[in-house]
DNA sequence: GTAGCCTGATTGTCGGACAATCATACGATC
DNA sequence: GATCGTATGATTGTCCGACAATCAGGCTAC
């Protein structure tokens, strides 16, 4: 018979003075905005040094649970950034050499239904600003990057028109992949602008009449579109991005 | 004439640290599992005191960027894993007070959609991971916490056998948001737990007989339980999750 | 070949130190 | 009265030096 024991694992201090800390934001003990006490009177309260205090408050700043409020020393309780979280999630999928392939992938199943979401609970503001974002594609599109980020900036305006975070917050990391893949192909492909402008009127224009199916619809093209830009521009669907 | 100065922002040393090393290993000049030099050494490097080169280190440890092997006190670069990303995504998403219905919307869009991709790229073990997790829920679904994993555990094999690492990561945070959904629920729903078991089966097999439509419709009909679920167990699909 | 021991390297933690910045209150000036 | 300048204390960012615990590798004895 064979006696088994767990792997003891020790745990320094920095991480479990970062784990306390973090426990009581999540139970809301600690609610958004709220300030934390000094670094002197925490090492106090946790019976560490300062020296440890900080290193675990750089853990929770980069999770986003903890912030400075612009031009104020002591760090305050705050809700993660969706950009920021979103740039986390597309940072690991670079390094995980995503491929082009995937992205769209994603974005064809993502997309469409998100449009079709939007199409019925946008508000009128969502509809100004997506104008607004049609607007800036059509007007500022002659630098490449400008027209990458007003592209996406597009799909973020669908997204928040969705009214749901979850999904909103799920398409973030696909456009922040969705910049650079379309970096290396707007360029090569003459009729790529156009074709983008007319798509985003045509779902802008679904939008304000609330007509989930056009939406949806036009959404899958704009997509499709994509797709026929990169065999357009000889870029293989298999390579990783950036 | 208004003039007009550029908000000046002095970044702390320590965070120039991070993001220079986080570049390099963005930048892949630091491959995965590269061996970090010594504090001591980072420190004489970029000039500064080890304390700083700590603080750096604990954000950059933080986002996944590195991690240190079991037993050895270098750090190593490390690709993100998907596990700690989605758990940082879950955790924003749980701050901002996400509702169920957001949650099951989500899934409502994602899922099927999966599951018609996975069962065209399924491979032979897919299959054999799918079974067993079908199998884990039948058998061990008397414990709450138990079920609700092993429901879980179910689409995350369906995400994985979809082969697209975006869909795959997008799936995980909504796992970690299903599981408390799921748990408040189940015990109040006495056929909850057939229907899980008989939908996992019919999933199963629709993948094992490459049937994506069949697939896509009995995944469909999964999520609707869900909801469903909610309804019999008369919770307020508004009221946001724990 | 394995177990034990030694040595150097490295991390985790500590204490103390100081300049720069922020918050606040108090006067001085217009 | 409003604005400015200054003084004062609190707080952070950074530094230095220190030490125990742990890890890696080599050496020895059996």
């Amino acid at each position: 018979m064979s006696v088994e024991f767990d792997q003891i694992q020790l745990v320094p201090g920095y991480r479990k003075v970062a784990a306390a800390i973090a426990e009581r934001i999540l139970s809301r003990e600690l609610p958004e905005g709220e300030r934390l006490p000094p670094e002197t009177e925490l090492a106090r309260q946790f019976g560490v040094n300062r020296s440890t205090v900080r290193e675990a408050l750089r853990e929770l700043e980069s999770g986003g649970l903890l912030e400075r409020r612009p031009g104020s020393k002591l760090m305050t309780v705050s809700r993660p950034r969706h950009r920021a979280i979103a740039k986390d999630v597309s940072r690991a999928l670079a390094l995980h050499d995503v491929t082009f392939f995937e992205v769209w992938e994603a974005l064809t199943q993502f997309e469409p239904p998100f449009a079709e979401i939007a199409a019925r609970n946008r508000t009128a503001a969502d509809l100004e600003s997506l104008a607004a974002a049609c607007e800036r594609f059509a007007q500022e599109n002659a630098d490449t990057e400008k027209a990458v980020h007003h592209a996406a900036e597009f799909f973020r305006c669908v997204g928040r028109a969705t009214h749901n975070q979850v999904l909103a917050l799920a398409q973030e990391p696909l456009l922040d992949l969705l910049e650079p893949s379309l970096r290396v192909m707007i360029d090569k492909v003459p009729q790529a602008r156009s074709r983008i402008m007319a798509a985003q009127r045509r779902i802008l224009e679904a939008m304000t009449r609330r007509d989930a199916e056009a939406a949806r619809g036009w959404m899958a093209r704009h997509i499709r579109d994509f797709r026929k830009g990169y065999e357009l521009a000889d870029i293989a669907l298999d390579c990783r991005i950036a």
